[in-house]
DNA sequence: ATAAACCTTCCCATCATGGCAAGGTCAAGA
DNA sequence: TCTTGACCTTGCCATGATGGGAAGGTTTAT
């Protein structure tokens, strides 16, 4: 399976394939005699794990020890479970971050006329410093 | 007021600044002779405006649309409020992603023994291709 | 006068991704 | 067999917002 096919049947562009080989997240691909990269199902199925991955938000990182633990049959699965659990609170921390700006944003937005008239206090919020 | 000035006064870095005036987002500064950036309190009171549109999450094409809502004082304040409800739209968008990311890792956590053993449903189901 | 602390511009790096260009390879059709 | 188009390779440039740093000029205080 050559490159483009191992990035149709995973998901992951050809581009980002070569990318991640190259900063060390997955092995070096075998070559053909001409140079170019073949793949197998369990290539392309490392792929569509370190697509889920992404798709799970997880970081680069992250996903480096999730590949690694993968590959290991052995792994303890509170390993992994760990990994999981701190991406969660990674996650409840953003989340709560951005419905704190949402709330008052929002907020804003209702004492806002929404009409002909230029007072805002959208503008006005924005326009104040942060104490000082 | 030297740029240093004023980034201490707005809370925006220097290097912030010069970039925000060479993306045109701000109105190049007036210079001394020498070619130094000077500003004054009406300066620092747009930088405040800008850092505090980025504490909300605007992106920079939002902000320089505020920024110009917030200059014009005849502006109609519902061109303001629909720049913020929509980015509220985004903001509920982003939550409920991250929101629905969250709830399926935190459920595979919950199934995961979290102990020696190496099974583990949070490795089997990133290794799970979706669909197809 | 000299040194420290500024300022200026310009370049490089981030991170994950895409695009493009130059050159090599392979497969199918004339 | 030769050509052509579709692939592959590497390498460079760009993103967006930010930080770091170098080289060189200015200001200010001692």
């Amino acid at each position: 399976m050559n490159i483009s096919e191992a990035a149709a049947a995973s998901g992951v562009t050809a581009k980002m394939i070569r990318y991640y080989e190259s900063i060390g997240l997955l092995p070096a691909a075998r070559r053909s005699q001409a140079g170019y990269r073949n793949y197998d199902s369990t290539d392309v199925h490392r792929l569509q794990f370190v697509r889920r991955s992404r798709d799970f938000g997880f970081s680069m990182d992250q996903i480096a020890a999730l590949l690694a633990l993968w590959t290991d049959h052995s792994r303890p699965s509170k390993d992994v479970k760990a990994i999981a659990l701190a991406h969660v609170a990674e996650l409840d921390e953003k989340i709560s971050h951005l419905r704190g700006l949402r709330d008052t944003l929002k907020h804003l937005a209702d004492c806002c006329h929404g009409d002909h008239r230029p007072d805002c206090p959208i503008l006005s919020d924005l326009g104040k410093s942060l104490g000082r």
